[in-house]
DNA sequence: GTACATTTGTGCGTATGTATG
DNA sequence: TCATACATACGCACAAATGTA
């Protein structure tokens, strides 16, 4: 699979789209280090701006962790403990303001579960942390 | 609130935290257009780059849309249908993949909510459309 | 501690394409 | 047609963070 710069998708869409067909795929595994953005630049032909704008896009998705002065890694997928949902409760899905992803300290590409429960209180959960249930 | 160069923190997740303000403060209202790229390049000293990554991370956090050739809006709040989560079934939030994202027509910033049933189906919503509900 | 290589962050110049008014 | 604004893409340079020798 290569990169077509002449193709209506943009460039830093199909870098994209290769890289997280490795990632999925497990050619690049979980906790280890993509190719450095000089490699990405060489090896696919392209500018580093693409490679940058590629990165940042997964790293929206959830897939990767970037660190500065060290390089982009791939996410663990975490273990997501169970959450009943209580009788008359209610629950939305959303990305976290600035201040939660700060206190809570969020990854990019980490959405919030907002729990409501019929008392009026709330609770929000990373949502990579937790999975809903409703008992039969 | 200025931008501080020298700070620790990048200059374009400043400029972002500033915007985010505006935002969630209500002194950038729903609908209404953010200034443009060179607005915001002049007004605080910054680089295109700073300016363009702070944009594409509030349009991640599905605080704002950008629309080419017309500018970027903050995004209104999306009114939510209910939906009754079954008796056994559970449910996670995550981020698209790419694939996702394209066939269900979702804008950046916008997590999904994947229901599994008991009998093993699952669900995909979009997450700015639903509320779960637990009847009590 | 110093020095160095590696990697990402930032800023800027340039160019072309696309969408809107 | 024209101006404006954003999208994509390449290049270069230097700053800042990290890790290692």
């Amino acid at each position: 699979m290569t990169i077509d710069p002449r193709s209506h998708t943009p460039v830093y869409v199909q870098l994209a789209d290769l890289l997280r067909e490795q990632i999925e795929s497990g050619v690049l595994a979980a906790g280890s280090a993509l190719p450095s953005e000089a490699r990405l630049t060489q090896e696919h032909g392209v500018g580093r701006e693409a490679v940058r704008m590629a990165i940042s896009l997964l790293r929206s998705e959830g897939l990767v962790n970037t660190v500065r002065g060290h390089g982009s890694y791939v996410r663990e997928t975490p273990d997501r403990r169970q959450v009943e949902l209580a009788p008359g409760a209610s629950v939305i899905a959303r990305m976290p303001s600035g201040g939660e992803r700060r206190s809570m300290q969020l990854n990019e590409g980490v959405p919030v579960l907002e729990v409501r429960d019929p008392k009026g209180g709330t609770e929000v959960f990373a949502a990579d942390e937790v999975e809903l249930t409703r008992p039969a």
